[in-house]
DNA sequence: AATGAATGAGCCTTCATTCAT
DNA sequence: GATGAATGAAGGCTCATTCAT
């Protein structure tokens, strides 16, 4: 029977060694990170990742695990009520959201962001629990949106384009960072123009296949 | 002062390098990937890197270079031509192009997106000669089908918008591939998507600022 | 003071240890065995060990001790009575019959094989207890089959050649049983046999002295 | 095309290591002992052994073969030659001669020992090449001297006997030199003892199969 | 220009041991 | 008496780099 009091401090432990290794393998990859790196940060012995974790990649699955279920715990319920639109600007909200949490370790967007550049054995994880179910929800807004006479074609290219404009936010907001900063200083008009923008092309599309006019 | 016969040889074995260390990595990121995998693939001994490249990270550098240049040299000459809507068509096709240019190297994006998630100071390079003339490039387009009226502060969020939906496509191809490999199987069908998706979107906007009946 | 209750649940501790040490110490030697593989087949805590025999290499020396103290306890009562022949056959029963008493735990011939053939400091009570003893309990054997004449050179060589066939089965069981496994199968005869040999080769030796006919 | 001086000095680096690496294998055995140590004493740098080697394990290998070569090179020529008695002394000359011989490392048979005592991946090499030829050589030897009428079973114990007295007398050496160092002293008195002993005891064994009048 | 050999630095991991409970 | 947690020391190995040729 585990001693009650020595589990927190071992919970205790493991937390800190997860946040410190998030913010390593954030910083400079799974490969350049060091554990003497994540452990100095973490203020424990070197020994300790093993202890806890058996090796380095399995902490970096955990540290991955960590990042997924804070970004998932984030989902709206309110996302699938109300109109089309208000529906997109749920969805769009909730995602860019993420940036903005300041309750979220900011790691986590980043160190994602790596996975999906670079999958190790951790992606499958990332994607299956993370991407897709977000692409899929998109594609049943856009659905909705564009209308039964789009063909789902159509309707796969164009979640792709709204999802794209949200994707490129979270998991590339460094390079943003570079290339305009200004853009991400109002998150509500972030939220405001995706959501815009996207109506609208989507609207034009649902014209365009009503009444047998489109062109292919 | 090398010979002329050396020199070439030396020229050669600089492309096998940059050829062999492009593939891995890419493969395995710059920190995972060692130098006696890229000799071997070279078919070269480990001293030659040091000897041509002094050490692996400016072989990295020459790398990035070199993928850099390959991908300038693919810009459409045709693309500041005829109405906006053709612009932004030749655009996108230029930059959608890059994936099924089966004459470049297919390490050049994989290369090119890991550096845009994790940047070395490569980076610096990639982001001015290639990224930022390119969304430059969008903003001006977007500027001439959205108007005049349409403050500057739309104009890069509709910018965004439309590169994102490019850049996606591109430097995220393996997560494309792995959520939905369809939509990449039709290069023509993406690019006549993306454009019009972007035009109705900008056009509806320009809409809406015109008479000054615009909301914000 | 412990209590007498705990007394006899650490006696337990004691015991489980020294059995699982044993094995674990014959399958991989001392060096190579490590604490965790031995608690963990005591199914005790790792600090047990530290606990009960203050460290590894006490335990190792409690378990040469253990698996001398059973060996030492077949001392036959028999073997200094009768002929020298039936001598000289009780003490090559006993030194075999090692191998083949089902009650002792099969690791104790195979820790002492690798103790003799890789000294540590536990290597001094091995010989003093148990293979000196032996060797000159065969050496008197010898002698009183071999009779007065023969020189003590000679009898010290003699016992050597007896002896050996013993330590050899006992000692190297493993490497004979690659060797010639069937030869093992039938203990009684391997007895009859090292008896007979034995014994001819000291009668003869015995004849050659006799009379001053011997050559050296 | 390998540089031949550069390849002089390779293999007399790894000559030292192979060297080294037999004293220390030899004094602590494959687990306790150290790269560190080995390469100290060879004079070189700790990665040398993987340079050469790949790794402790090939090294340790490689002494094994190394000390098994060197064993197999003394055998004698002579020894096929001559009446039964003057083949067995040959051998046993031949087999003890080890010991004595001066021109070879003394870490050989040692290691050789420890191996047969605590085999390991390398054991089968020596057990096949070293082991069991010199095995079925005595018991050729010994059907000659005892006969035809002597059953199988009977020669491959007394074999058994017979090389009992010379493996241990090499294997452990270390063993003999506590219990009675004086015996090691005379190589040549050992010899003649061991051919002696043993002549006797299978002529007394030929003698009881002839005309029927054995035992069993 | 190129290479085989060698090296130093550093990394991950293991392990016996200790500590607090 | 027993244990979960933690640690320091050390070991094997990898790797980029350098050196001599």
């Amino acid at each position: 029977m585990p001693n009650v009091k020595n589990n927190v401090a071992a919970q205790e432990t493991r937390r800190k060694l997860i946040e410190a290794a998030g913010e390593v393998f954030a910083e400079r990859g799974l490969h350049a990170a060091t554990i003497k790196q994540i452990t100095d940060r973490a203020g424990v012995n070197t020994a300790a990742i093993n202890y806890h974790f058996s090796d380095k990649f399995e902490l970096y699955a955990a540290v991955i695990r960590h990042a997924l279920s804070l970004t998932l715990e984030r989902r709206s319920a309110a996302r699938t009520m109300g109109s089309h639109e208000q529906q997109l600007r749920a969805y769009v909200a909730e995602v860019i959201g993420d940036l903005y949490d300041s309750s979220l370790p900011a790691w986590r967007t980043t160190l994602l962001g790596h996975e999906l550049a670079q999958p190790t054995a951790a992606l499958d994880a990332v994607v299956d629990e993370l991407i897709r179910p977000r692409a899929r929800f998109v594609q049943s807004i856009v659905r909705g949106i564009a209308g039964s006479k789009v063909p789902e074609k159509q309707v796969l290219r164009a979640a792709l384009s709204v999802w794209a404009q949200c994707f490129i936010l979270v998991y590339n907001s460094e390079l943003i960072r570079r290339l305009n900063p200004d853009v991400l200083r109002d998150s509500e008009g972030l939220v405001e123009h995706i959501t815009e923008f996207s109506m609208a092309a989507l609207v034009a599309m649902r014209k365009r296949y009503q009444g047998g006019r489109h062109r292919r």
